[in-house]
DNA sequence: TTTTATACGGAACGATTGTTCCAATATTAA
DNA sequence: TTAATATTGGAACAATCGTTCCGTATAAAA
């Protein structure tokens, strides 16, 4: 029966979602992905099948992990709505890819490969309509709460949330972080006004 | 006396643009460059100096075209801030790259090369800082007007446009259009609450 | 222990990367 | 018409690209 796997196939995804997150797809080589993964090409290529599909595999990776921080999050949702918008975007700053200004896995290939209508695209597209669905919700508590004005369509305001965050994300780049902290202030004044 | 150049500079800058809006600095190759700005390696290298200078160059011409956009529409303020701003969002429409899902050459370099501390880098923080500088403005002038709070940061507002500003042009790569209007009416109805 | 199926390292593939260089071309001033 | 000079096309460069393949090493089942 068959040699089994010499390596960690899961953390070998978290550190090719390092690389991605870092580089971007296109800038990512081959053998730079050998490098980090301190793997041979043949056990990369046999393990993952190619460069598009590692970078799938990333991609699901790094939301897993995005929603675990989403439900780590959500358990401290006995306050304020307010207070969870607040928690959920700071925790980014915890992140030292985000202190690195190196933005967001997610938001980075929306930029990069976005208009290329792949399988990658319809990825995005399903991973911001769980975002929208999830934060449709917490927003329509919030309204039930009095915390938002009831008028307000819920799901607007929630997709209103996702392009905040990828801005937050893209401007995160190339801006001091203090100054973001004050963005997300000013965002939250605005929908909580 | 020297033999004069053959080809429009300012077209071809034109067109380096086009290809790295749609594509990225580094998925674009010197041979597509040759090939759609119809020149030979040689020309290209002679004229432009190399692939990162004519990115920087593209960029400038880029940043150029935005200002007089910018500048066609602020004509039109007689009417109210509001209005200006919904006229500045919607203008981005127009453009082919827009609805066509390629967002805007800054924000998708911002995305791609952001957080590599270049030249790059700087030129898209002073486009950055000429961005809020601008709308600062704006936005007092709403404030006396009356039509946006006075208690509220000028600044801190402008910076928020800016991120939305950019989130505006990611996410536009992935949604249909008339879900990205809808998110900007959004952003006016909680700017002039 | 032998068999068997797989993981692995590394060489090799053709294609493409960004860049350089040179001979040929073309244009204008003299 | 001639001389001078910058532009141009295309060949060539070494380096790297993503991918394939094969011989060997290895571990589990028989």
């Amino acid at each position: 029966m068959p040699r089994v796997k010499l390596f960690d196939q899961e953390k070998a995804l978290d550190k090719a979602v390092e690389l991605f997150w870092k580089k971007g797809f296109h800038a990512t080589s081959i053998q730079d992905l050998c490098n980090h993964l301190e793997l041979s090409r043949s056990s990369l290529y046999d393990t993952f099948g190619g460069k598009e599909a590692l970078f799938m595999k990333a991609l699901e990776q790094y939301k897993k992990q995005g929603a675990a921080d989403y439900e780590r999050v959500e358990k401290l949702l006995d306050h304020s709505v307010r207070d969870f918008l607040r928690s959920f975007f700071y925790q980014e700053f915890d992140k030292p890819q985000v202190a690195d200004h190196q933005g967001c896995l997610l938001a980075n290939t929306t930029a990069e490969l976005g208009n290329e209508n792949t399988e990658v695209t319809a990825n995005l597209q399903s991973s911001m309509e769980s975002f929208v669905e999830s934060f449709t919700t917490i927003i329509a508590s919030a309204q039930q709460r009095g915390e938002v004005p009831a008028e307000r369509d819920a799901r607007a305001l929630a997709e209103h949330l996702y392009l905040f965050y990828n801005g937050f994300k893209v401007v995160s780049k190339i801006t001091d972080m203090e100054r973001v902290k004050q963005m997300i202030d000013t965002q939250l004044d605005l929908l909580f006004a």
